[in-house]
DNA sequence: TTGTTTTTGTATCGACTACTATAGAAACAA
DNA sequence: TTGTTTCTATAGTAGTCGATACAAAAACAA
């Protein structure tokens, strides 16, 4: 699969990090196949993208739906990234947090940010739908402090640390999340 | 002065997306001058990051010895780098930790990855002079907790988070270690 | 088989990359 | 005023970037 493939080199080496060139020669095309086939490097990222949080982004939802409560929700949420950031050490990390870091080109990493957005957004709505009462500030301090943690766990994993390393950190961070939502519904 | 003009231009858009023509431009030297004065873009990186960690990243272990509990020194930690992070909106979050991210570079790479061990390496010094009585896997896990909230912070930080969500997000983060600490200190 | 359309490959476009050889200008000593 | 040295600027090295023009081959309809 062109797509597949093309997601591990980007995920591999970021946008900027993996040229048409390359690309096409893994796929096993030539460039301008590539170009008859998806328009343009851009369009490819997208196609990439698209396929990434739909098939492997899946997870996400998934983990968030799992538990029993919120605190369960998130520690699901932190422990399955812990995981799949350091499933496949070729391609460590997350493709939508880190894929358009240091990029050069801004309509790549605007791409990027609405998927990062949208995951936000699904963090939002599950604390949301399980914690009605919280009100608009603490339930956006909850989505970026978790949205950060994942961004230091797929940063921490792009820079070698180790799976136990990052669930042990998750696992810390999760139980920070959780205190820090009990002060909320104490307080209120 | 040459190496802060370079750090700016590195900081904002990291190893690969600053050439040398631009580097030269804006110092204000041509090209060979730039060679004759630093040897290679590398070399010039590495003055760059020598002086990051010298005179902005002292920050760090000053941070750290501030507080009268390991707990505030953690606390200091996290909510300066809050704070430097979203310093200068030019220049948002930390080049040790970003500058080298989806970097083609090995070298460049190793440059930082240096950095950020020494800086990991300070965070555990700490960690074992305040609370002694920890066991080596314990302080590592503290350790690599409080380097991955770093790295989310800045990361966060480059991905346009106001300071004010970066700032609550650091408190739950500090009274994460805080707990995580805790329980260490009970079991023992 | 012929005509038409689609796909493919070669070869290249201009712009950029890090880097440098060579020539010229400025600074200094005698 | 010379001679020497240091610095600098112009120009250009080979290579890669994303993206294509053009031609040859393959696939399909009549």
């Amino acid at each position: 699969m062109a797509i597949s493939t093309a997601k591990d080199l980007f995920h591999r080496r970021g946008y900027d990090g993996v040229g048409v060139a390359e690309l096409s020669k893994t796929i096993g095309i030539t460039a301008p196949s590539l170009y008859a086939a998806f328009g343009s490097k851009r369009e490819l990222f997208k196609r990439v993208l698209q396929h990434y949080a739909q098939a492997g982004g899946g997870w996400l939802p998934c983990a968030l739906a799992t538990g029993d409560s919120l605190e369960a929700a998130i520690s699901n949420l932190f422990a399955r990234a812990a995981e799949i950031y350091t499933a496949n050490p070729e391609c460590p990390g997350c493709l939508i947090l880190d894929g358009t870091r240091n990029c050069t080109d801004p309509q790549a990493q605007a791409l990027t940010s609405a998927f990062r957005q949208t995951t936000r957004q699904l963090i939002r709505d599950q604390i949301t739908t399980d914690v009605p009462d919280l009100t608009d500030p603490e339930v956006d301090s909850l989505a970026d402090y978790a949205l950060t943690i994942l961004v230091g766990l797929s940063g921490s994993a792009r820079d070698g640390m180790t799976a136990e390393a990052l669930r042990t950190t998750a696992k810390i961070a999760a139980a920070g999340f959780a205190q820090r939502l009990q002060q909320y519904c104490d307080q209120a």
